[in-house]
DNA sequence: GTTAGCACTCATCGATGAAGAGTGCTAAGT
DNA sequence: ACTTAGCACTCTTCATCGATGAGTGCTAAC
């Protein structure tokens, strides 16, 4: 399959493949001579146009239209770019020095908010839409505070702080044949008995201390396991598809629109790339497992902390996108992101 | 300019209106005669629509068009009609037994929870694209507790939360010539000392305490106070525009989907409605102020709790909205929401 | 093995014209 | 005096047609 190409058909490709990319729309031999002055003439690119085609790099929307690089030829051309010298986005000097700005005087227990700011910023550099994830609970998290608060005559609210900074909140309904005062003290007794436990772990002994107390009892604590937290999701610049020809269609940019309302499935995908890769995903038209997706690349990251998984950020563009430079500036957000977390991350658990 | 029609421009102009909103196009008299039985014919029902026409509240297109309601005329049915017993939308009994659902065992501590619950279940109802507000910090909220907890070697964690339950965390740098410790105990002092005064007046006292204590005081005391909230903006089925046939292309798409990223703008429109109307706020067409929505309309509703706003909700739509079932609809929200909040909600400050 | 030449294909675009919806006016009806 | 039928007229929509031009694939010459 991953056949190697030889000099030529490689540098005939890539020049397709750039082409596309730069003119969105099909390029044709006579394009590809002229546009990088290659020695070949338009009729010897004529032949290698249709091998590449036979190999499944290129087609053809119809005969006498130019080609179009296929995914998988993309995927070539991904696979064998060295983009590392490639020249970044225009504005990332002026972003880079904005990016140290925002991280200096803020702190990973603003995550969300952090990759937020950025993503805005590269987005604007970009253009294309940009997503931020931040998982959900992470059980293996510590106790860093747990107090109960009077909030009304009959509630109560239980305010749940992890080590990395979690505020997890709750509103406790005071149980049946308890006082208001007797499950303050009652959080006071679990915030001192299981400060710097793991969440896993506090839930587990909780469910077997259920057993020994009364119904009151049992109906406050298991209140208080059911304290979680909710993955976050946010997009930008989702309009960005507007701009290009190829969503310049009513129906694909419903397809769009409707699809970034699918927050679960976007979830679903970023949990699945971080189980498969560390580094920069690159996933290539129908590499996507949505059908919405499958003409747009989607290039992610995750953001670590010691092999935990705190969130991803990405960037969805048409497939035509500019790997040149969307890949070298993921792979800066990447190092520097990741460093930047565990330089200055509260302290994470090492075992679950 | 709030000219009363007499018995028969009235149920032309209504007859129009409602054809138009169920046709989505131009609606010529023939049409109003057939689809609404009148008594009157096509051409007399000319007459009447060119007389409607110089007065302002409807359109032509072009010569052999029907009409089209102007955003005047939409307003004058708005106006004029009675929805009162008008049919809510179908699906509105489960909405209303999902509702009670929902608010039996909520708080409004998640308020930004509970009304985008609500308005993902509304959205699915009417189709129209639903928008939840949650207004910031409301400096007029009384402290119910304030924590300072170690975070890494060289900064805490300040976590405020107000009386109505409102969670606000701040990462502190441990200020030079301070230990932990100490940085620690002041925050328990503020704890003790302010507990349930107001936000306002914390800072005011800080402000003056601020001048007799030392450099490294001054500033843990200043992070604190820096402590805020954003207000939060959430959307709900953005895509329902691309159902509409006058959003069919691709530009007035392009034009909606910026808008909805201006979040800044949207915040600004729902604090003006908040500030003119305290009930159901309709805005039809160009008498928003933002461009991309004059061809909308947007119904929106203020969550108070005696007289403090708290967040709102609205549905934007095309101009040709189902006002008849949309209007009650929000009515029966705006009612029942505020009810719940002040039913259950936190004791609110009275004064600033 | 490479390239020039040429016939052929096919999407795009503008012009043309028929169809159809709806108006506005006039004149007749009540 | 108000209402309505009739009819000419207007203007959009849609399909058809043909010209245009880009680009290919093949063949034959280099």
């Amino acid at each position: 399959m991953t056949d190697t190409l030889d000099e030529r058909s490689w540098v005939i490709l890539s020049a397709t493949v750039t082409g596309y990319i730069r003119m969105a729309a099909p390029v044709g031999s006579r394009a590809v001579n002229r546009l990088f002055g290659l020695s070949y003439s338009p009729a010897t690119i004529r032949n290698v146009m249709a091998d590449l085609e036979e190999i499944g790099y290129l087609t053809h929307p119809h005969t006498s239209a130019g080609r179009i690089p296929t995914p998988k030829g993309f995927r070539y051309f991904v696979d064998n770019s060295d983009f590392s010298k490639g020249a970044l986005p225009a504005g990332t000097p002026k972003l880079e020095s904005l990016l140290e700005g925002v991280l200096s005087d803020a702190s990973p227990v603003d995550l969300l908010d952090v990759l937020s700011t950025v993503m805005n910023l590269v987005t604007r550099i970009t253009h294309y839409t940009g997503i931020v994830m931040e998982s959900g609970v992470r059980n293996g998290e510590r106790l860093l505070s747990f107090e109960v608060l009077p909030l009304t005559e009959r509630s109560l609210l239980a305010v749940l702080i992890t080590e990395t900074g979690m505020v997890l909140k709750k509103v406790i309904m005071i149980p049946e044949g308890l006082g208001a005062a007797e499950v303050i003290a009652l959080g006071e007794d679990l915030n001192t008995g299981f400060r710097s436990c793991t969440l896993v772990r506090i839930r587990e002994m909780l469910m077997k201390e259920i057993e020994h107390l009364g119904r009151a009892y049992v109906e406050f604590f298991s209140q208080v396991l059911s304290v979680s937290r909710q993955p976050e999701l946010k997009l930008f610049r989702t309009s960005s598809f507007t701009d290009l020809p190829e969503f310049s269609s009513a129906a694909t940019l419903r397809e769009i629109m409707v699809m970034f309302e699918e927050e679960a499935a976007l979830f679903r995908i970023f949990e699945e790339l971080v189980h498969e890769e560390r580094g920069v995903s690159v996933r290539i038209g129908s590499e996507n497992p949505l059908p919405a997706l499958q003409p747009c690349t989607l290039v992610a990251i995750p953001i670590m902390n010691r092999n935990v998984w705190l969130g991803s950020i990405g960037l969805i563009g048409p497939v035509r996108m500019q790997y040149d430079q969307v890949i070298p500036l993921m792979v800066y957000l990447s190092r520097r992101l990741n460093q930047w977390v565990e330089e200055t991350a509260p302290l994470l658990p090492l075992g679950p």
